[in-house]
DNA sequence: GAGTGGTCTAGACCACCTG
DNA sequence: AGGTGGTCTAGACCACTCG
């Protein structure tokens, strides 16, 4: 446990502060000489810790100023490394979620969208169906699947604040590190138009996620149908 | 002008290797160390290159083993900050381009997709309209809008390598720094369903990019219409 | 066991930003 | 002018992969 790698431990010492709100958006982190001394290292360690904070987004770097901490990302849209939630409310709209099917666990699905490691396949899954609302406009269906590895829990008890990857941060210890998508257009058609409340034959969005987590050989996956008329999906 | 820093010249004689078939998928780079004697840099510089490459997708670590090409990737991946032939043609797909509308300069079109900024307002404009292919395939059709800071000279001469951003770097040193988007599922209708030789009522990706570029107030506009029919966007 | 990438040290000079 | 991040050198030890 003690054992852990200094520039990892350094990060992870800056992401407490962070999100503990010691620092918030705007501020600086301080110098990198500074941290260099503080934690007895030297500064390619202090900078590879950093680069890995500029990685999750959770810093910036400015020339001749120093390391901001940026918690804001407004127009990181849906596809950066965060859930629904997260993303949509910090954008002053009134966000809500309808759970068709609640976390249950099953085999995965005939045909599914990625390929799955040997691990995945053998864990069976999570799966789950929501709808998203954006200011009470059904503007999503979400179908969500994610390996059991030990997490039946996420059957039993409500999600950390509504959001799922909070709950892997903070239950099962699982963080997001980066986001694969594909993306189509299609025709609504049968029950997604009806969940979505659209005509058959209306636009949607479909995309397909595939989000990384720090743990190997743990992906968890979406499939995304966005009715974009009212609101378009950003980057 | 002709300095250049030791990791991105060393990040670029790899590409060039990578990209003009001396290395190919799931082959092996020289490793570090080589690498270090080849090009007189320390490890760290060979590091710093390979870690961009890792970045931009092109290469994988294997620790033991050493850094191996990968260039997989099925779908079209449009959305980084690269240009359309740049992305496809990294891909081993045969991607031409159909000119229907060449550069010429205009006003902004009314109601334009984006804000525009009051220098870029008062330039004027070029527009052009082009169709992409794949494969002889026809998927997607490309509105792009520059604002007319003294390059009236693309609308005289043909492109470098047809590529608008390899031109708008060679000609102009005009470069990308990075990209807004914004997406949506639409239907296609009228001229753009011609074009794109789909029947009215065939969904279409429609995604708006903003490019900034290195020159401030300098952003480059692109309307895309995607047939994602055969091949889907990713990221 | 030889070679690879991963981590880390202890320095240095530079361009950039701010007071 | 002093501090910041960006780049770079010249070493070192480690865990991992492979023949």
């Amino acid at each position: 446990m003690g054992e852990q790698l200094l520039y990892k431990h350094l990060q992870q010492e800056l992401k407490k502060k962070i999100y503990a709100g010691e620092l918030t958006d705007g501020d600086l982190l301080p110098s990198e000489n500074e941290l260099t001394q503080m934690y007895k290292v030297t500064r390619t360690t202090v900078r590879k810790a950093l680069d890995e904070l500029v990685k999750e987004r959770i810093i910036r770097k400015e020339k001749g100023k120093g390391s901001v901490v940026t918690r804001d990302n407004k127009n990181l849209g849906l596809l950066g490394v965060k859930g629904f939630s997260q993303v949509v409310t910090a954008q002053n709209k009134k966000v809500s979620t309808k759970i068709i099917e609640a976390p249950a666990m099953s085999a995965w699905p005939e045909m599914f969208f990625y390929p799955l490691s040997e691990t995945e396949e053998k864990s069976g899954c999570i799966s789950m169906k929501r709808l998203r609302l954006v200011e009470n406009d059904i503007v999503m269906l979400e179908n969500t699947y994610i390996p059991n590895f030990g997490m039946s829990k996420l059957c039993e008890t409500p999600f950390v604040n509504g959001s799922l990857f909070e709950t892997l941060h903070e239950v099962f210890h699982l963080n997001i590190l980066r986001v694969e998508q594909d993306m189509r257009a299609i025709i609504a058609q049968g029950e997604t138009a009806t969940l979505l409340k659209v005509y058959e034959g209306h636009p949607l969005l479909n995309i397909y996620l595939k989000f990384y987590t720090d743990k190997k050989n743990i992906c968890i996956y979406s499939n995304l149908l966005c009715n974009t008329t009212k609101y378009s999906i950003s980057s």
